[in-house]
DNA sequence: ATGTCAGACAACGTCTGA
């Protein structure tokens, strides 16, 4: 079975490139993240003419997640256990966001999940970031007993200082401090581990790079959409890695697809 | 060079977010 999981920035903007890469790389299901699009308005056609189930969880112009599946797709779950929301600017009420989404694909439990960027260390919207961390850490111990179980998606965390192009640059920055890393460790200590990639060229295989400043012809990325599976998952994997190719030309998202395949009893 | 995208909006340019 392959499982992959990509930040496509719009999946209206990313239709062409996305049709695309499915029919490429064929993956039996696909956690998508930054739809940037309301749940009714995800192009349920183009992608089921590709033999894809869909379940999406999404409210309009920002966040938005969804699974794509060939191999079926039960027991969806949109959001997370006692999910923080986040108070926007000029906002009356805390909103909670379309960020998670879980479902059964063929006998293997996926969540597709896009991390709040946390914007800067000083921003509230770092304070959400950890707090909503919590809720994900919580939610995945409450159902990984049961089935393989993996967490799939834009963490908006790079693991190490290696995970960064040049790690001075992001002094003070969110996505690198201790705090963040934290949150990951923390997914290991209730027993997920991470599913490392292998690069198709160079030594890192990251997995974002900026539209801006030539990041991406330069390879200054950075390694931020992460795979975490429980024992069941993990020692069914036979290759990981991130498919950089797809960030390539025009009219690309700037996150790249990460691919895990599994041999399940 | 805060350098590029994407989407929404009383809207063909400016804003927000990444």
């Amino acid at each position: 079975m392959r499982i992959a999981s990509w930040n496509v920035n719009s999946v209206g903007a990313r239709l062409p490139k996305l049709v695309d890469w499915l029919g490429t790389a064929e993956p039996d299901v696909l956690c998508l993240q930054e739809l940037k699009c309301a749940e009714d308005a995800f192009p349920y056609d183009e992608i089921g003419a590709l033999g894809y189930e869909v379940a999406a969880h999404g409210t309009g112009r920002w966040n938005g997640v969804a699974v794509l599946s060939k191999v079926g797709i039960e027991d969806v779950r949109r959001g997370l256990l006692d999910e923080p929301g986040f108070l926007a600017d000029g906002a009356m009420f805390e909103a909670v966001e379309p960020r998670a989404i879980g479902a059964t694909c063929g006998g293997v439990r996926v969540w597709s999940v896009y991390v709040p960027n946390g914007r800067d260390i000083t921003h509230a919207h770092y304070a959400y970031k950890l707090r909503w961390l919590d809720a994900l850490r919580a939610t995945a111990a409450e159902e990984l007993a049961e089935l393989p179980f993996a967490v799939l998606g834009d963490f908006n965390i790079a693991p190490t200082d290696a995970d960064v192009w040049d790690i001075a640059e992001f002094a003070g920055c969110t996505h690198v401090t201790e705090e963040e890393r934290k949150a990951l460790t923390a997914l290991g200590e209730i027993g997920l581990a991470e599913v490392l990639p292998r690069a198709l060229k160079y030594d890192v295989p990251f997995t974002y790079w900026d539209y801006r400043a030539l990041r991406f012809p330069n390879n200054q990325g950075m390694r931020i959409d992460l795979a975490y599976g429980n024992e069941r998952f993990t020692a069914a994997v036979t290759d990981a890695y991130v498919d950089r190719n797809a960030r390539k030309g025009k009219g690309t998202s700037d996150h790249a697809p990460v691919v895990v395949d599994l041999d399940l009893p």
